[in-house]
RNA sequence: GGGUAGUUGUCCGAGUGGCUAAAGGAGACAGACUGUAAAUCUGUUAGCGUCAGCUUACGGUGGUUCGAAUCCAUCACUGCCCA
C-alpha cells in the first residue's frame, strides 16, 4: 500500500493537498508536524501526530517535531470559542523541555546515524526572538491579505464573539513557521490535526508567493468517540502520557473501556497493526463482541508502546484480579504479590491505630479522600457505590475494624465500579 | 468618542424585589441491566455538616430596602450601530 493510501485506510487523513499522495511515493520527504507546549506532558489527544511521525518515519521519510516556543506564546484560535490565557514564558519554556523528553520515546532521533529517517527536533522560538515586529510584517504580512485571513473559519467563528490581533495574527506566524522550515532544512510537508488546515495553508500560500515552491500537507480528523464525546477524558481528568501523571495501569483501563464503534476505528488509528491483521481481527471481534479482543488488543499495544511490555503485563495482571470478584484470590495473595499488582493503584494511607480502635465507614472514605467529604462519602455509600474487598456496603453507620484487613495491613476499596483504591496503614 | 444590548452554576439557558442554592437542557458521576461496551431506566450534580442547618454564589465595587440575581450608581469586559 502507498503511504498515504494506508494512512487514508486507518482513516488518518482528513484534507490533503493534491499531489501529495503522489510526492510521497517520488521521493523520501521531510515532513512537520507541530505541537503546542500548553502543559508540560503530553496526552493521548497528542497521540495522532506522534503517530503520524512514527508512520513516517517507518516509511523511511524524515519527520520534524516542532515544538511551539513562539506559538505558544501567541495562542491558537482554532477550535477555541474565546480568547485563550497566556501562560507565562518560563512556564512555556518548561513545557517545550518536557515535550520533548516525551518525543524522543517515540522517534529515533540519533543525530550520529547517517540515517536520512532521523528525526528532528525543532523549537520556532529560535527563529522568531531575534524577528522584530517591522521585518515581520514587511517580510511576511506583507504577502498575505487580511480578506484572505478572515475567510478563515477560524476567525469566521471569533468575529461574533471577538477576537484580539493576537490571535489573528496567529496563522501567519504558524505560516511562517513552515515557510522557513522549507527554505531552510527542505521541509516540503505539514501535516497537522483537521482544525490546523486553515493555518497550514496560509503556510503553502506564502511559500508559494515569496518562495514560488511547491509545499505540500495533509490532515488528520480530529479523534471523537462515536456518541460524540471528547476523546481522551475520564472522569479524572486528561489521560497523559506521563507515568506519574497517568498510572500505566489507569492508562491500561482507559484504552480497555472503548466502546465497540470506537474500538473499530481506534485500532486503525493508533496501532502499527498490519491492515491484513487488523482485517482479521474486526473479524473475530464481530463474532464475539463480549470478548473485547479488540479493546484487549488496543490496550496491549498502546500500553507497550507508551509505557513497556512488564507495565503492561502488570496492568493486565492487575485488572483480572480487580475485576474478577474473586475475593478468594485476593486474599490468597502475599503482600509482595498483592503490592506488585495493585502497582498504578491510588493507594492512600491511613494510621492503624483508627482501624484497630474502631473507625466509621463515612469517616474513614472522607479521610482517605477517597471521597471528597463527608458529604459525598454519604451520598456514595447511599447509592450503593461503595465495596470493601469487594463486597458492597450500604450501612451509613458501619463501622470499620481490623477484620478487613488484608495481609494485616490493606483493604481494597472501591468508590463505583471503576475507582480502585489500596488503602494502606501505616 | 456617541448610542445600544449584554455579562447567571462545568457549559448552554430561564429568571426581573421575598415561595430562588436559582427552571430547563447538555455534560459529568453513581446505581440497575450487560461484556469493565453501547442504548435504556433511576438517583446525584456550590461547599461543609450530627440532614437540623450553616457558609459562599448570579462580571467587580458601593448603595436603596426588613429583604436583591432581580432596583440605583460606578468600574471592567464583550457584541452591534453611528463617528
Amino acid at each position: 500500500m502507498k503511504f498515504l493510501e494506508e494512512l487514508q485506510w486507518r482513516g488518518l487523513v482528513q484534507d490533503m493537498i493534491p499531489g501529495t499522495d503522489e510526492q510521497f511515493e517520488k521521493e523520501k520527504m521531510s515532513a512537520y508536524i507541530g505541537f503546542d507546549p500548553t502543559s508540560d506532558s503530553l496526552h493521548i489527544g497528542s497521540l495522532v501526530p506522534i503517530i503520524l511521525l512514527m508512520h513516517l518515519q517507518r516509511r523511511g521519510h524524515k519527520p520534524y517535531a516542532l515544538v511551539g516556543g513562539a506559538t505558544g506564546m501567541v495562542g491558537d484560535p482554532s477550535g477555541k470559542s474565546e480568547e485563550r490565557n497566556m501562560l507565562p514564558l518560563e512556564q512555556i519554556e518548561r513545557n517545550v523541555d518536557g515535550i520533548k523528553k516525551q518525543l524522543s520515546k517515540f522517534l529515533t532521533f540519533d543525530s550520529n546515524s547517517t540515517s536520512t529517517s532521523a528525526a528532528v527536533m525543532v523549537n520556532n522560538i529560535d527563529w522568531f526572538k531575534d524577528f522584530t515586529f517591522l521585518n515581520f510584517i514587511r517580510d511576511v504580512g506583507k504577502f498575505i491579505t487580511v480578506n484572505y485571513m478572515l475567510s478563515k473559519d477560524s476567525v469566521q467563528k471569533r468575529l461574533e464573539s471577538g477576537m484580539s490581533f493576537t490571535e489573528f495574527t496567529y496563522q501567519l506566524v504558524q505560516g511562517y513557521d513552515f515557510y522557513y522550515l522549507f527554505t531552510e532544512m527542505g521541509v516540503t510537508c505539514q501535516m497537522g490535526g483537521s482544525d490546523q488546515w486553515g493555518n497550514i495553508v496560509t503556510g503553502t500560500e506564502l511559500i508559494r508567493k515569496k518562495n514560488g515552491g511547491d509545499a505540500f500537507a495533509f490532515t488528520a480528523p480530529l479523534i471523537k468517540k462515536a456518541d460524540g464525546g471528547k476523546f481522551g477524558k475520564t472522569e479524572s481528568g486528561n489521560v497523559w502520557l506521563d507515568r506519574t501523571k497517568t498510572s500505566p495501569y489507569k492508562f491500561y483501563q482507559f484504552w480497555l473501556n472503548t466502546s465497540d464503534e470506537d474500538a473499530e476505528r481506534y485500532i486503525k488509528i493508533f496501532t502499527f497493526i498490519e491492515p491484513a491483521d487488523i482485517e482479521s481481527l474486526l473479524q473475530e471481534h464481530k463474532q464475539a463482541e463480549h470478548l473485547r479482543l479488540l479493546q484487549k488488543r488496543l490496550a496491549k499495544e498502546l500500553t507497550t508502546m507508551v509505557h513497556s511490555e512488564a507495565d503492561y503485563d502488570a496492568a493486565v495482571q492487575a485488572s483480572q484480579i480487580l475485576f474478577s470478584n474473586n475475593l478468594e484470590a485476593l486474599k490468597q495473595l502475599n503482600e509482595e504479590q498483592l503490592l506488585d499488582i495493585m502497582d498504578g493503584v491510588p493507594s492512600p494511607e491511613m494510621s492503624k491505630e483508627k482501624i484497630q480502635e474502631g473507625i466509621d465507614l463515612i469517616s474513614l472514605l472522607a479521610e482517605t479522600a477517597i471521597a471528597p467529604s463527608k458529604g459525598e462519602a454519604r451520598k456514595s455509600v447511599q447509592a450503593g457505590a461503595v465495596q470493601f474487598n469487594m463486597t458492597k456496603i450500604t450501612d451509613l453507620e458501619a463501622q470499620i475494624n481490623t477484620s478487613y484487613l488484608l495481609n494485616d495491613k490493606y483493604i481494597l476499596i472501591q468508590n463505583g465500579k471503576k475507582n480502585k483504591y489500596l488503602l494502606k496503614l501505616v
